[in-house]
DNA sequence: TCTGGGGTCCTAGGACCC
DNA sequence: TCTGGGGTCCTAGGACCC
């Protein structure tokens, strides 16, 4: 068995430059919400040093002399051409598996030609516009340490049953392996281990006692042995959430109520969307842990609903009588989180006792279902709004929603 | 002035039970 | 002087991923 993964490279900055080929060979760079940090960079702006997750403000200079461009993050543009790529990469596959918005992996269809990486590479370009690697291995471990290579190979893709294993692990940071991050790299260096070689001739045990059945996983995938299965269909989320920092401090109770709502409906539309309901609603804040000559506190509440739903006054109410426990005056807050657990099946039994309740909650809600999705979020809303504009946020280099408003269809000049 | 959001899985340790 | 063993459930926190 073949594992593919594609990546699409520097997947926010190109989809950034599909619509605007005046940006071909130009730095970009694309932000966290609030415009606060930089999340993405095209392979210019890579060029010039930036690190990922630096605050804007920092490299404000370095945009100046640059001439850098930069972008919010325009989320519905990200997700629909993601949607458009994967489309495409389920008719390579016998299996798909989206793992997130810019990488899939993929088990190859026995019949597969020594072109498959190309062939992939060419259509995705050519239909959507987005370039991506392709690395293959015997596991998806080794798929993803092919892909890496991909990355910095001229043809965009990297055959792992091309060299000699041995080879190939030896030349593996440890680092630089799925699954191993920062501690656990520090860790494994404290012990002279520095390459998936060394980390593969480690006994089972020393390594499930020291990175738990995790690390142990990826040490057989790096032996070639598959290890973590595939998944076709995500399976239901078992907490959801919805979290914004402010872009300004927020101390009023009543702008904090209102976020919980807007964060409440938020995260009860996932629910729904999922089938699913919640029986706990958790409600955190916390101030700017980055101010330090600020006085500092955050909490946390839980709420149990008396049935378990997802019918968004449910959520909202719940949400707002955990802010009521937990909030202190005198605060500059930063950020809140509502957090749904406890999440079951929406099931005949409990349709049943909602419905019992008042049928018209679930006609309600379903109605504002379809009229928001025929026209758009926020269309109708549970709560009415006064001045939001202190705690929204902060989107003030959004490029056009290219492929989902008709407002904002590219014009081509004739 | 300005530091993201959304997830998963695992383990340790405490509470509680007999 | 001497203070068990085995089990479950829950939560907090830490690791990882994008």
């Amino acid at each position: 068995m073949r594992y593919a993964l594609v990546d699409c490279n520097t997947f926010y900055a190109s989809c950034e430059k599909v619509f605007r080929p005046d940006l071909r060979h130009k730095p970009v760079i694309v932000l966290s919400n609030n415009d606060g940090c930089v999340v993405a960079m095209s392979r210019e702006a890579k060029a010039l040093g930036i690190p990922r997750g630096i605050p804007l403000f920092k490299v404000e200079p370095l945009i100046r002399k640059h001439n850098i461009e930069v972008f919010s993050s325009n989320y519905t543009l990200y997700h629909d051409l993601s949607k458009r790529v994967m489309d495409i990469l389920r008719t390579f596959a016998a299996e798909l598996e989206i793992y997130s918005i810019d990488e899939a992996f993929l088990v190859l269809k026995g019949e597969d030609r020594d072109d498959f990486a190309e062939q992939i590479r060419g259509t995705v370009m050519t239909w959507t516009g987005i370039p991506v690697s392709v690395g293959i291995g015997p596991t998806k471990t080794l798929a993803k340490a092919a892909n890496k290579i991909a990355k910095d190979n001229p043809q965009g893709y990297y055959d792992f049953s091309s060299e000699n294993s041995r080879e190939f692990l030896t030349k593996l940071d440890i680092g630089d392996i799925w699954g191993i991050g920062r501690q656990y790299k520090a860790f494994l260096n404290r012990k002279g281990i520095f390459t998936a070689l060394q980390l593969t001739e480690q006994s089972d045990s020393w390594i499930k006692k020291n990175l738990t059945m995790v690390g142990l996983r990826t040490k057989w995938e790096l032996e070639g042995r598959p290890s973590i299965d595939m998944e076709m269909a995500p399976p239901p989320k078992k907490g959801i959430l919805s979290s914004k920092s402010f872009s300004y401090p927020v101390t009023d109770f009543i702008d904090l109520r209102e976020a919980a709502a807007d964060y409440g409906t938020t995260a009860s539309g996932k629910l729904r969307r999922q089938g699913s309901v919640c029986r706990y609603v958790n409600i955190s804040v916390s101030t700017n842990n980055f101010r330090k000559t600020d006085r500092q506190y955050s909490n946390a509440a839980t709420i149990e609903l008396a049935v378990p739903s997802s019918y968004p006054p449910d959520i909202i109410c719940a949400a707002q009588k955990g802010l009521e426990r937990i909030y202190r005056k005198g605060y500059k807050y930063k950020k809140i989180t509502v957090y749904l657990t406890g999440i079951e099946e929406e099931q005949r039994g409990q349709l049943d006792l909602f419905l019992k309740e008042d049928p018209r909650k679930y006609q309600v809600m379903k109605s504002i279902d379809k009229i928001n999705k025929k026209y758009g979020r926020n269309t109708l809303n549970c709560m009415s709004k006064r001045d939001t504009s202190r705690w929204q946020m902060k989107r003030e280099k959004l490029s056009p929603l290219y492929t989902t408003n008709w407002k904002d269809l590219p014009l081509i000049p004739l």
